[in-house]
DNA sequence: TGCGGAGAAAAAGTCAGACCTTTATGGCGC
DNA sequence: GCGCCATAAAGGTCTGACTTTTTCTCCGCA
């Protein structure tokens, strides 16, 4: 997605990072740099900065006379983009798509509303393709492209709500978006109430009416939560 | 806070991280790991660490022959805590503030009706202790009294809602919450109004009303909102 | 004049080895 | 049984040499 494994260091990360977050680890793990860079391959720079970067998405911890400890969950930083993406891509992925989903179903009507005050013309015009766009490819299997414009249509609301951490959201949610096209229930067409609501916040959002774009928005959320049987039916 | 700067790469960071999150390096600079070495009187090996870790929070990104490029806003991983707190204690606090005063507008009226439902009978105790510290502190200049109990409350209130990102926000409403004791407005007593609604949430998540928990932190929130001029009065 | 390729230079990337610093631990004496 | 000290194990730091990639420049040719 964003950044692939440049440099050796990377190419390290890319391989233990995962493991950690799948649990290969258990906390309380400890790792021994040098035994880490035979098993890798690559000298003990190249893993000292790897361990950096593991230490700094509180991954683990570096300790004199110890070595690299693996930390308990409730320490890592879950909201780093890679570390989200190390856990989609490993075995708690319901789990983390379970959390998530909970996550934008509080933060996205919120930056529906204040997208509907803040977007220019421009973002209306792009916000009404897109659930155009997500109507027309909402019949005969046509999954894809319907992810296409939904995570292009929810990107849209997150940064026209001009409010830098939701925006920054966007990417969370198109992991989510397409984890849930790829992996989850989606084998058949879209539901069809979910689309309209798109279409109608889109509407909203063009008529400058905030209450009702957040409402909307927080429908589409509990169609995604009840999806994931997070809620009652 | 968490973590002080351990390590000579943690002194470095401490120094280097709050400059660029202040924007004293605008977007596109370029740095030299050497120069910088030089300047920070540090080993090669200790700075290129510490780049990897400005890189890791994208913060910087390095490439062969052109150096060490400052990344703009945009890319900066900011649900980072180290970069929440570089730049609450740089120039941009007050924009910092209201960014993260809405995101927990969003956040924390979800995590209250979450918290409502699975509340043990334990945390619901410490959730009326935390109320009731906040009544006894909120007369007569005890400002810093008031903000350890506000500070538990929220903490308790996260963590209760059993939902990791929730919890992991914990340390950013810290942040907040000192940080407009500190700074803002605050130099009088806490509004009474605030204080009869904590209490008030502690009553509805021991009577597992999630609704109107969730109803109850809204207000809270609209409140801080209000506080930051975010809203209209 | 403009363009494409060869070459040079600049900066990060990698490595190996030596040495320093901290700290857990185990043994020794009291 | 308790406390102190020596020891060793692991990460931390530094240095210098070498490699690799990438960009810029300059030259020759069309």
């Amino acid at each position: 997605m964003t950044t692939p494994g440049r440099g050796l260091h990377g190419h390290v990360l890319e391989s233990l990072g995962p493991a950690i977050t799948a649990g290969e680890y258990p906390p309380g793990s400890v790792l021994r740099t040098d035994e880490l860079a035979q098993r890798f391959e690559v000298s003990r720079s190249v893993m000292r900065e790897a361990v950096r970067v593991l230490e700094s998405m509180h991954l683990v911890e570096s300790r004199r006379r110890v070595g690299v400890t693996v930390l308990p969950t409730s320490e890592w930083n879950v909201y780093d983009p890679q570390v989200i993406r190390w856990r989609l891509a490993g075995a708690d992925r319901p789990r983390q798509l379970r959390s998530l989903t909970v996550l934008r179903s509080a933060v996205e009507p919120v930056a529906a509303g204040l997208a509907a005050e803040h977007a220019t013309a421009e973002e209306c015009a792009e916000l009404t393709e897109c659930a155009l766009g997500m109507v027309a490819s909402s019949r005969g299997h046509q999954l894809e492209k319907y992810l296409f414009h939904d995570v292009a249509f929810h990107r849209v609301i997150l940064n026209a709500s001009r409010n830098e951490m939701f925006a920054r959201l966007g990417d969370v949610v198109a992991e989510v978006l397409a984890g849930r096209t790829r992996h989850q229930v989606m084998f058949w067409d879209p539901d069809p109430a979910a689309v309209t609501l798109h279409v109608k916040v889109a509407e909203a959002v063009r008529e400058r009416d905030a209450a009702r774009a957040e409402e909307l928005t927080r429908e589409i959320a509990v169609g995604a939560l009840q999806e994931l049987d997070i809620l009652a039916p």
